[in-house]
DNA sequence: CGTTGTTAGTTACAAAACCAACCATTATTT
DNA sequence: AAATAATGGTTGGTTTTGTAACTAACAACG
């Protein structure tokens, strides 16, 4: 077998992980700068605002982040005043995590801002290839 | 601006990262396990093994890696006798890097995999479709 | 009941990434 | 040639992440 053929920029996970941090790059410099928010916070913050209301385990399972992850982003969120929790009284061990007025509104912006952003980064692609990229992804990502 | 249609799914930079973590899992668990190597060393590696002796900071630009990253990668491959330095005359701030005979055979043995890899990632897409992919990822990674 | 097992969530400690300041060496300016 | 800047690379301290062990609450089984 020939390595000499064999290019990093054959090689779909490298690619993968360049494209992502180029494509993540900017995007996060706004919530980071904006709102303090690190990337697991926004993704929280995320599923609160376009689903409503939860447990923390529902996001862990939904969005596949790690429990620990999750609960520090929760503490964080909390912190910043953009959630609230509310013990469920039938399981004391769930909290049903909700966003405040403060949360909402940074949901918003923030969201706005990424359909924003996912517009600018597949405008260079033809409708034909974005559909392919797209679903090639999905099936990548197990989604 | 309606919100309720944008889903996580519909959000290039998260489909990216979620797919680079899937894709990349498997295949950092085999060098990870074998070699006791990080990605960055890994990628370290790659560029002397496959392009040959070169700086640290040719690597940098190369791979788009920072500065402090790439210095402990080299330090701990050669610690773990995967290269060598070698200063230069005219220059004394460079250092040329190579691999040891050990780097050669590990390089070849994980770029070997890397190779097998990528190409059961890509099995199931059609031809087309993973140019495409391909393509969009080296304009997005802007590579 | 009471023991054992699960589940949701937190905490503590180690590994890794990030950032800034830091040498040492070479270039440039005056 | 002295002073200043720029370059290649390293080191130290802080943040983040990862991993494992830990509560607390509930479930299931004898």
């Amino acid at each position: 077998m020939d390595k000499s053929d064999f290019d990093l920029r054959d090689f779909m996970p490298y690619l993968l992980n360049m494209a992502a941090e180029e494509a993540s790059l900017e995007f996060q410099q706004y919530y980071k700068g904006r709102y303090g928010m690190l990337r697991t916070e926004w993704r929280v913050l995320f599923h609160l605002g376009r689903y409503g209301e939860m447990t923390a385990k529902t996001i862990c399972d939904r969005a596949r982040i790690h429990k620990t992850k999750v609960s520090r982003a929760v503490s964080a969120l909390e912190q910043k005043r953009f959630l609230s929790r509310k013990e469920v009284e039938e399981d004391r061990r769930h909290e049903l995590l909700r966003l405040t007025n403060n949360g909402v509104s940074a949901y918003n912006d923030i969201s706005a801002k990424a359909k924003e952003f996912d517009e600018k980064l597949v405008r260079p692609f033809s409708v034909e290839e974005q559909s392919i990229l797209r679903q090639c992804l999905i099936k990548l990502a197990n989604l």
